[in-house]
DNA sequence: TTGTAAGCGTTATCAA
DNA sequence: TTGATAACGCTTACAA
């Protein structure tokens, strides 16, 4: 901090008194659901139903229930439901990385689904690792969740089956995997790789490479990529595959790599959204003209990444429609309807300045 | 997707059968403590204290438990445990929200620090409605939550009063308010005003202009801003406020706003992340020459926008640090030491290209 | 349609 | 240092 800036000023934060609308009074001590049966001259056991399953309730009971827990605002407790029912009304929601904006978005577009029902959105991160993985799923059975959403499918067996026996719905995502643990919502990796590969061929690259994760997804992306690109009588030019990305740096560093290998390419498919940006990043601070000398052609959503010129071209999904569709499965089989179990998203190319 | 693309390929993830390391047998009932302490010839209430104040316990009665824990694989059910005792081990963080990275940022670093102490993070979205805020607030209360990390203040006196009920660590965050609920990590706003200001006038801009959001922090950042301007004989040379920011878009708009004013500015001062970004590809894509016609100067933490060329520079403060002490302030808390209640954190000049 | 009784798994309280 | 007992607030199972 400059030195003449007054060390730690007060900012005078705006203080309102008012709620705007009608609210149940404060208090310090939450309501039971006993005051709320008292109140309401019914038994708890009614209040409970009237609550969950209004259908069991009379309509004069319900409506006088309803009225007293407006009064005061009750609220149940989830934890003595939750051990008295063996199931809470959270859903959990594993992110790979909570950095990322893909999941994110996913995370919040599942969570406006299932809120809008009643459902808490608890979000967790899981590493890659899979002793990490172990440690979350542990606590993650231990809260009795009401469903899980998972942006990524779960590899190790034993850890799947542990999901499993949960038997509760379990959607998993991104990766088109042919035996999910319950529900899916995916687009083929496979396909993006050979999606990026036809339309570098198409742009009259001749020469393309390849910049991506060495595991999962970054596996089949390039799997799918080599596979076009031999359909269309094209040489893989080189790649550089690495173990994890965290940040745009990686992605200049592997691009880096990729020159330093000596490998002639005029256009790389950079199979993740970091690493798509800093291989941009990095060949327009070379002074390489991009498209022309190179052209550069990423993998995400449409993300702000995406507005800065020159805008990246990116193989693309859309992950809010991720996130809801995995949120309205998990609500059609809480709600005991026959859900769609596999759902398969549509890539597209969004075409950016870079190829 | 292309035509020529298999609509639904199948990728191949990779399934992995054996976990790495030891790890307890999979069982699809939970064990309870009850069990572990029969196995341990104890009784239950000893395993709990076993666990959770270890002090209590022989050192060899406490060697037999844990034994017991590891085989068995025990974990204990939190909602039982929340339920008895009135507290969860739950941390609840409400972001801003949940697409900015400066808020995840810190929501992680604060879940880094508090998971390793056996703590699970609950992320929750405030919207900056107070309505949304209030039922937040319920359900938040009704999880009996082991304390709370708001990325924000808290405005509204009623939620304000409610959150103080709680009875558990809170901290606020971000905005230096002279009156917390309790515990606060924060930064001024009014001196990154302030830092702005002083940083245009040593670069020998004479004339420099803001932009910003009309509330909260916003009109926080203005003051400082215009205050030292004055201090420093500069005019405020024009401003535009807006309500509401969603994206990098609202800066480019708000950027063309300003000059429509048709005042002249030669510099100005975006006092958000995403409208400094905006300013500036608005201006670089108008074909002025940053900083040689216009001098802009961000707001944000050092951030991916920031690599790429022409870097923004901006005033900047460390978020996932706000979150680390967060996390440590709640630990030490909880862990009934004396923990320090305001934490001032300290503004930094980023220097980029465009001042 | 409503109610009674019991119990979910843990921990607070008090006693030994 | 350890244990017996009861209770947290709700919902299942069964009865009326």
């Amino acid at each position: 901090m400059a030195d003449d800036l007054t060390a730690h000023s007060i900012d005078d934060v705006v203080r309102i008194d008012q709620a705007s609308g009608p609210t149940a009074p404060a208090r310090s001590k939450p309501v039971r659901i006993e005051e709320v049966a008292r109140l309401a001259a019914v038994s708890p056991i009614t209040v409970s139903r009237a609550l969950r399953n209004p259908d069991l309730v009379s309509e004069v009971t319900r409506k006088r229930i309803l009225e007293v827990v407006q009064e005061t605002g009750y609220w149940s407790n989830p934890h003595a439901s939750a051990l008295r029912s063996g199931r809470s009304s959270i859903v959990a929601v594993f992110v790979s990385n909570l950095q990322s904006q893909q999941y994110t978005r996913a995370a919040q577009a599942c969570a406006s689904v299932i809120e809008a029902n009643g459902l808490q959105m608890m979000v967790g991160q899981t590493s890659y690792s899979y002793s990490r993985e172990l440690t979350a799923l542990q606590s993650l059975r231990a809260l009795r969740p009401a469903a899980v959403f998972l942006t990524g499918v779960i590899e190790l067996e034993e850890n799947r089956q542990m999901l499993r026996d949960l038997n509760i719905p379990i959607v998993e995502s991104w990766a088109h995997t042919r035996d999910p643990i319950d529900m899916l919502v995916a687009f083929s990796n496979v396909d993006a790789g050979r999606l990026a590969a036809s339309h570098l061929a198409e742009r009259g690259f001749r020469r393309p490479a390849f910049i991506g994760r060495s595991g999962g997804r970054g596996k089949l992306r390039l799997q799918g990529f080599t596979e076009r690109l031999a359909q269309l009588d094209l040489p893989l030019a080189g790649s550089t595959v690495i173990d994890w990305v965290d940040s745009i740096e990686d992605g200049r560093i592997a691009y880096r790599k990729l020159q330093e290998r000596g490998v002639t390419f005029d256009s790389v498919f950079c199979a993740n959204d970091l690493l798509g940006m800093g291989a941009l990043i990095e060949a327009v601070s070379q002074g390489q003209s991009v498209p022309g000398e190179v052209g550069i052609l990423g993998f995400g959503d449409r993300s702000e990444f995406n507005s800065l010129p020159p805008r990246l071209s990116q193989v693309t999904v859309d992950t809010s429609q991720i996130g809801r569709q995995a949120g309205a499965m998990i609500l059609s089989r809480l709600g005991g309807e026959p859900a769609q179990d596999r759902v398969c998203l549509d890539l597209s190319l969004l075409e950016g300045a870079t190829t």
